[in-house]
DNA sequence: ATGAAAGCGCTAACAG
DNA sequence: CTGTTAGCGCTTTCAT
């Protein structure tokens, strides 16, 4: 069903009736004649072609988000995503996600965006196949998100440093899809610690089995010296957290540890989980600006995310 | 840049270079010819355009998913929603996925899609709306989500009784927006109840702040009887460890809880989170040959949600 | 083995 | 105030 169908049932032209369903621009049509085609359209259930309108050469409304997974962003992935769809929403503009772009799956091209947000930036490998085919901005969303996931360990390593911790431990995840960030989480926690001219930082991966956390814990404490661990993300720390528990350790008088995330469970951990939050409020509005000064063709730079996070302390800390 | 701007670089026809560019289902070329095409359309950086190419009437390879947010099919979608893009990817269709539907935000049209997925069902309201202007098969995706939901709730309800529990409590969420998704879960709690004799359940609602928590569960020891609560999720159920923590309660020689969802952090609770998980693989893999099914025109009904979950045990259900 | 041309549904410039 | 028409880029049938 057509625009040629619509004309057909209100006795009208097709060009008559597509001034009547899209509002005049200049064209000032009788009040009848715009209600006859209205009444027609819905009659007969007329629904637009998209195709046909974005071929005639109508600017898109859609922008394209590509991600590896849902976690593509550190972790932020999910609440940014709808923070922005909403943002753009309020801009007149949908934004779709499409996941799992590492592998063989094309982004789709029968979405015509205005504009395309990748998670990967120009440096990453395979950036290149990704972006080949649109004739529309490709941005990196998420500018400076290494130096975001860094940030997180340097804030870690002031919350521990504050208290007087001079030896810190950072505890990285035992999952393996998870290596690349934790590399970047760690560099920040180590660049940290020698800018504060704290000793080395140790290394460890935290072991999977609770079992082995727990033992892991016991071997730390027969060193006898203050336990101050900063863990990738809250689910390490929480690990951490068990494993002291299980192994009969005190937190936080015999160990502190402290998350990344502030994640539901943190608050509710036992003793409260500390942790490292980031508001991305205020970026995922600039983001959603750039994107709409993209569309309209405006060479913006997309924001960047903050460098600086916001520290919760709750009651897994304590002094050295 | 167009096939007609080929051709010219080529010296040959705009036919031909369709021919060329898409591999031949009938037509021969000289492998010459091929080359040539392929060569100039390198050399000047085409790209097809998809708007044209729907518009000529191509099927789409594309499903579109619609969900209100993040969360919208009981905590489930993130995991399936990955599995379902790489399940299709297989097929060679791409999933892109839409959040904030509930709102203004209209689907895309842009993206005319071979099959779309809403999470809403025919029943919710506003489903009219987003079907609307589609003319190919829209499918209320997570077909009997609302059996689902309440199913994991029958199995805490089994997993409390087996265990000799008499008198269960349903501790409901606080968060607002997980009101109707509450509903179900605890219509699943009772009517298990009821089918296995128990007493009439208990419905609270579980305070958010910790304090408030603590107190709760100290009016509750005060009744003087077995304490078995199913929660309505992990994180509700991690917050009743936290207070029965905070008041000196044991878990679970005095107060027994179960969660649902599983999530990573249930395992490193203290005492570990008894839950249930749902496997959700077979059903991923039916929904996309469903999907598949549909875009290829035959008129097949998308599987429903399994109805039986597994009890993951832990250690924070004692007995009776 | 290649070229020519029609037409998908729409909008906008031009006639009337 | 409304009708007619060209053309967006592509695929595909029909000629050559």
């Amino acid at each position: 069903v057509t625009t040629a169908d619509v004309a057909r049932e209100a006795g009208l032209s097709r060009g008559t009736v597509s001034y009547a369903l899209n509002g005049d621009p200049d064209r000032r049509l009788t009040e009848q004649t715009r209600q006859r085609v209205l009444d027609a359209a819905v009659r007969i259930g007329y629904a637009p072609s998209a195709a046909a309108r974005l071929l005639r050469g109508g600017r898109s409304r859609s922008v394209l988000l590509l991600t590896p997974d849902v976690g593509g962003a550190g972790g932020l992935t999910p609440a940014v995503v709808e923070q922005l769809a909403a943002e753009l929403a309020r801009s007149g503009f949908s934004l779709v996600w499409q996941l799992g772009i590492e592998g063989s799956a094309a982004p789709v091209r029968e979405l015509s965006p205005a504009v395309v947000l990748t998670s990967p930036t120009a440096e990453d490998p395979g950036f290149d196949r990704l972006t080949r085919g649109f004739s529309v901005p490709v941005v990196p969303a998420f500018a400076g998100r290494d130096a975001f996931i860094a940030a997180a360990g340097a804030e870690q390593v002031r919350a521990l440093a504050a208290r007087g911790f001079r030896h810190l431990i950072f505890a990285g995840p035992h999952d393996d899809r998870l290596r690349a960030m934790a590399a970047l989480r760690r560099t920040g926690v180590e660049r940290e610690a020698a800018a504060l001219g704290l000793e080395a930082v140790r290394v460890l991966e935290w072991p999977d089995a609770r079992a082995a956390g727990s033992r892991l814990v016991g071997a730390l404490l027969e060193e006898d010296r203050p336990i101050a661990i900063a863990a990738y993300n809250d689910d390490v720390a929480l690990a951490v957290l068990a494993a002291s528990a299980d192994a009969g350790v005190a937190v936080p008088d015999r160990l502190s540890v402290i998350g990344v995330d502030d994640v539901p469970s943190s608050r509710l951990a036992v003793p409260a989980l500390s942790s490292v939050r980031a508001d991305l409020q205020d970026y995922v509005r600039a983001l959603a600006a750039a994107v709409v000064a993209l569309a309209e063709g405006e060479p913006v730079d997309p924001p960047t995310l903050p460098s600086r996070l916001e520290v919760v302390e709750r009651d897994s800390v304590g002094t050295a």
